[in-house]
DNA sequence: CGGGACGTTGACGGTCGTCAAAATTAGTGG
DNA sequence: CCACTAATTTTGACGACCGTCAACGTCCCG
């Protein structure tokens, strides 16, 4: 595990905007500095947390990309989010103490560890930073709501536009182009996340190129016709 | 709408020990019963809130049954959950300050009004409260997280063989019967939930039945064979 | 008693999973 | 730097599971 001590300033953060409530005042945004107490690097492939381990913390990605997956004990496995900066990890731990799904980072990442005693003594003084936390579990609440509904009632073209336009909105909110992604997953973790098999998955992303509407070099993703996935979303089956 | 501004004494209520935290002193529990200001009865297929309704308080159910669905503007439509007494509605509705799903009664039910400004306020005083918010969020994450992995990752039998095994299962815990009990839901509803056609639920119910696991007459069911269901749920499909 | 909502069952077809093989890339160690 | 192996991706053929459509049965409530 590596543990740097060296104080980060959320103020100079470039992920402020993301992490923090807006409009704090100083004594404020001191206060709440006092969260963020160590930074952590975590390698590609290695864990940020297990499932099973004790919850102690909740991260903020500074940088890197993350996946969550839940397990059964019968080797059933489903990916649950991919988490990318400015993103909290950690939610599911607070409820029995320890974690209940397993945090990977997909490629090199950094995370701010802010130990959940200090984030709910803290937001006791500062009511934007209670507010805040509220509306990020909030958030994460209404975003498995609507990944239910893409399990739930979707094909798999819809599913995997879906799932691209979800991720480039992402990507652009964090500066980066509108039309053009890397895949920092392998197609057996999107067929996870979206209840389908790789191949699946594949076939559906060379439909997608044959139809004009991306390109597709392994992990390199170009969108050539975001309207045109939008529409795959939208429209019911027939009738 | 129907309100009552009737006291209500969480301190004298049966689902005390599934609404609040324990251990609380008794000037603690003064403060957290300010929360609860108005209790109100929502009638069999009446909504507790709409997708687009302002956001303005946390719901606690007293008695009754729900389900809450979100929808897209294309007609599609996802039941996201079905709750019972003790169960907390309205978490959704704390990012945006407005609901993103519909609330709707399966039965005749009565809920605690617990406006949301008072539930922050009284959770910097009493950190009981506070952390047992944060734990009530939390919990709803997780339950997502299973229903994920069951509609990403299940086949038929078993995604309803888990729906019965957890709905008795939280039924237990409210004292009715282990083996016995009443669907609030239609077969459709349960079919949005899992992500299956209203036919499949109701053939599938009739192979738990033909397999002498259940005993079902119409929304009448009595489990035969638990763990024979789970046996089913905790079967890969093969090899 | 009658109508409408809900549930059951059957036949058929489509979507996606399974299995298999080949192609391409990435990673490793000599 | 290159050879070699493992991992990932693509594509095809086939089949299973579940959705679709349709008809009928049952229950509830006015």
């Amino acid at each position: 595990m590596n543990l740097q001590t060296i104080k980060v300033a959320c103020s100079n953060c470039n992920m402020r905007e993301l992490c923090l409530p807006l409009g704090l005042s100083d004594s404020e945004m001191a206060a709440v500095e006092k969260v963020v107490s160590v930074t952590r690097k975590v390698a590609r492939g290695a864990h940020l947390f297990h499932n099973g381990d004790p919850f102690t913390a909740l991260y903020a990605i500074r940088t890197g990309f993350f996946k969550t997956s839940v397990n059964t004990e019968d080797g059933r496995d489903q990916v649950t989010g991919f988490q990318m900066a400015g993103e909290v990890l950690g939610l599911d731990g607070i409820v029995n103490d320890h974690h209940t799904c397993d945090a990977i980072a997909l490629e090199d990442a950094e995370v701010c560890v802010m130990p959940f005693n200090l984030i709910e003594e803290i937001s006791r003084e500062v009511n934007a930073l209670q507010h805040h936390v509220h509306k990020i579990m909030s958030r994460e609440i209404v975003r498995e709501h609507g990944v239910m509904l893409l399990l739930g009632s979707m094909r798999a073209e819809e599913r995997l536009a879906a799932f691209l336009l979800n991720l480039v909105q992402r990507l652009h909110a964090r500066g980066f182009s509108q039309s053009e992604l890397v895949l920092r997953m392998t197609r057996e973790e999107i067929g996870s996340y979206l209840g389908l098999k790789l191949e699946t998955v594949s076939r559906t992303f060379s439909r997608f190129a044959d139809d004009g509407m991306v390109e597709v070099k392994q992990r390199h993703l170009r969108i050539l016709n975001a309207d045109g996935l939008r529409g795959i979303v939208n429209s019911r089956p027939c009738h």
